[in-house]
DNA sequence: AGAAGGACCAGTGGTCCGTA
DNA sequence: AGAAGGACCAGTGGTCCGTA
């Protein structure tokens, strides 16, 4: 139904930026500030010994059938050859398409379904060869979203903004009303982004606490993993809550 | 219930093996004779191009509570201390004790029980956590098995009879004739497991070749992965039947 | 010959951080 | 400063094959 309101919109258009070498060497810096999120979190420790350099020679792929401009050889300057990259997103309104160079929160949620799209192709695929069938949208159904052109779709993107998504998908008054407050208040998408985990948190509060089964029980967000920030959001809410009057609704002990 | 019955037979003894050193190098051999399997599969290809050498030198385990004998430095003959190994498994009737230096059937089902316990501790915890449940039987759950002291509790081991635990949870009476009649004409355990697949693959056939959904809908067999040979011997077994007057339920078109 | 399981490998989930 | 995504890494599913 909506599907097709929205398929101009997958019709934007993209940044672009000159290729570089690969192989450059940055110089090691320091670990940075690390506060943005508050709570929960423990696990970057190993992250910090990562420090590595080098590449690897890639190309484990079976049959690419892309274009490769054979031209960078030397060492110096501009680029030659064009890598392009999706506009940055914009908080928008529903219904509302982006202007310039940037892609609106429809385009977003448009990203998804299509995913959706190209997993039930990869499932059938699945069955057909008696093969076994994926559940969820994994790295095979980016593969194959990027094999039938749609190279905009990737993993770090998508798996950014599930948890948008889940309210869009959940709660579309809830999710739409605060869209149309960002955009007023004239926030950046990051800023929207860190805002859709909140009313997730409140409404798993009111359901026990299970995020996967709130996830599980709404067919379109079933096939996507539960963001691990918004998991650690949900446990420490509910570890802040324990004993504190404001429990109304099941809850196993912990 | 019956689980009372079977927990003498874990108590059973272990066969020791002589502790070598492990970075022996081989000599490379040839690839063998292949044709154990004669349907399906296509896969080994890439196996073929792995022959590695080298050891990788382990240990990323957090913390590890065994002892280590530090006593193997030499080169030469027999190992000093023991490596402990299951006793193999032996073709017996239901309620049949191994004699010997032997396990049953009935200890071989008794540990993937073990297995569904583990994994629901593993489960429990997951929760308490606020950490991603696994639903599956999964390296985790081995893991954790052999940390609490289930150390005859081994990936290779449980994947390797999955499907004849699949057949005495589906159809405990066809299992059990099975089992009767292979004891009686003397059949070895490997004879027994590759008969087991039959009345699996028949079992499919009736209910519109979907194994995955016949492993679904029974509760101790559901956190089971269906194995790839299983699959494999459905999906060639479907084909062989399409358009030919056997079929006779549900078969979506290929 | 028959069997148990250590140890390996290709491809996964997850996301950092070099890039613009 | 804000954001998109290539590319990396730890640990997975799967099972071979050196071992006895």
């Amino acid at each position: 139904a909506d599907a097709n309101a929205l398929d101009a919109l997958s019709q934007e258009g993209l940044s672009e930026e000159p290729v570089q070498q690969q192989e450059k060497e940055a110089a090691g810096s320091g670990g940075g500030g690390g506060g943005l999120w508050e709570a929960v979190v423990e696990r970057k420790k190993s992250r910090q010994q990562r420090r590595r350099k080098g590449a690897r020679s890639g190309g484990k792929e079976e049959e690419e059938e892309e274009e490769e401009d054979e031209e960078n050889g030397g060492g110096g300057g501009g680029g030659v050859g064009e890598r392009q990259r999706e506009h940055p997103f914009i908080v928008t309104e529903p219904g509302e398409v982006a202007r310039g160079k940037k892609n609106g929160l429809d385009y977003l949620f448009h990203l998804y379904e299509q995913c959706r799209e190209f997993l039930i192709q990869v499932q059938s695929l699945a069955k057909e060869r008696g093969e076994k069938c994926p559940t969820k949208v994994t790295n095979q159904v980016f593969r194959y979203a990027k094999k039938a052109g749609a190279s905009y779709i990737n993993k770090p993107k998508m798996r950014h903004y599930v948890h948008c998504y889940a309210l869009h998908c959940l709660d579309e008054d809830t999710s739409n009303a605060l869209r149309r407050a960002f955009k007023e208040r004239g926030e950046n998408v990051g800023a929207w982004r860190q805002a859709c985990y909140k009313p997730l948190v409140s409404m798993a509060a009111r359901q026990g606490w299970d995020i996967d089964a709130i996830f599980n029980a709404h067919p379109r967000l079933t096939i996507w993993y539960v963001p691990t920030k918004l998991r650690q959001l949900c446990h420490a809410e509910r570890s802040n809550t324990i004993g504190s009057a404001s429990v109304t609704t099941v809850q196993p002990p912990i």
